[in-house]
DNA sequence: GCTAAATTTCACAAATTACTGAAAACTAGA
DNA sequence: TCTAGTTTTCAGTAATTTGTGAAATTTAGC
């Protein structure tokens, strides 16, 4: 028996729907797929395609396409709701947890295949008449992109609450830094 | 006297610059922009428009509209080459100061419209009937976000070298964390 | 294995974004 | 101030991305 009321919307859960969707095209995915985020973040309740369909004003394929998306985003939970055949779906109740799923999809698609690029341009054998002001460029941008994501990959390994006291640190990391040089005896 | 021929790239730079076009998408940028700025990374000299739109086989117009909008990232810097009036143009030449931009750049367009969206829905006067699940869930991620960016802008008042060395740190913030905690008594 | 509910796929349409050439607007020297 | 070289703007077109309905596929219960 479909529930054939469509979802009510608080106005406040409206704007930041609304906004997820502007912001969906500078985030690298359309505005349905960031509206359809959004609105299942205030959802308290999973919900099924219909009402996502209902709410946004968007056909059923649509709904159903969007879901793929954000399914390989990592952001998807589908939860089985008793005596209903729909499929129900919800995001991570944690946003931190949330967050950190977005940092390591976004790596893997905007970081890490430039690694890989310049590994295998930089590992080619140098030609001759190579200009060797390129290569030293690529040389550098490789290096700082390992290490970047070197920490970044440390980073979610850390433990939440320790992640949290790093942020709350701040620069105040600068006199933690200056404790190890004295400690080790470095500048 | 204008020089007429056209510029040599190598097949390394090629590649490079290729690269660049293909990922431009995924970064909220084109390809047009994204193939100008990998070339002028790579390129050691200045180039001015027509040796950027002949290397990339893009016409003027787009030369031009390409180079406004690298400016709006602040990766655009202009030379001035004596005896010429045509304008030349490179981008910095430390990848470390790219790096940082870029993210400030990201962060003022991706992230600073999210936090003042959620700032202001935040203020507004808790409405009748209004879901406080959605309100909890945005104040959550307000406060996500303020920490992040916070942390974000204090990272960028960073030196370099402090900042090396914390990247390099990677994980190992951990045991220096655990030494806070001890000194301070917290758990 | 049938059936009906539910979901996904896909060809096409709509909307958006990127690119171009021509014309307009600058600019530096004569 | 005139002119030739240069850059920018802009309207129209091309290319890409997004959204839809209809048809195909999957699935759970009988």
């Amino acid at each position: 028996m479909p529930n054939s009321e469509s979802l009510e919307i608080s106005p406040h859960s409206e704007s930041f729907i609304q906004h997820f969707g502007e912001m969906g095209s500078r985030w690298g995915i359309n505005r349905t797929v960031g509206q359809i985020c959004a609105l299942l973040v205030v959802s308290e309740a999973p919900l099924n395609a219909d009402q996502i369909g209902g709410a946004l004003h968007i056909s059923r394929s649509n709904v159903s396409m969007g879901l793929k998306e954000l399914h390989s985003w990592n952001l998807l939970r589908s939860v089985a709701i008793a005596g209903d055949r729909k499929d129900y779906f919800t995001t991570p109740d944690d946003v931190w947890e949330m967050a950190r799923t977005l940092l390591e999809e976004r790596r893997k698609r905007e970081i890490d295949p430039t690694l890989s690029m310049l590994r295998s341009v930089l590992l080619q054998e140098k030609q001759v008449g190579d200009d060797s002001y390129a290569l030293q460029k690529m040389s550098e941008m490789h290096d700082l992109i390992e290490l970047l994501v070197g920490w970044l990959n440390e980073m979610q390994t850390l433990k939440s609450q320790r992640l949290l006291k790093l942020l709350k640190l701040g620069s105040g990391v600068n006199k933690i830094l200056d404790l190890t040089d004295r400690v080790s005896g470095r500048s």
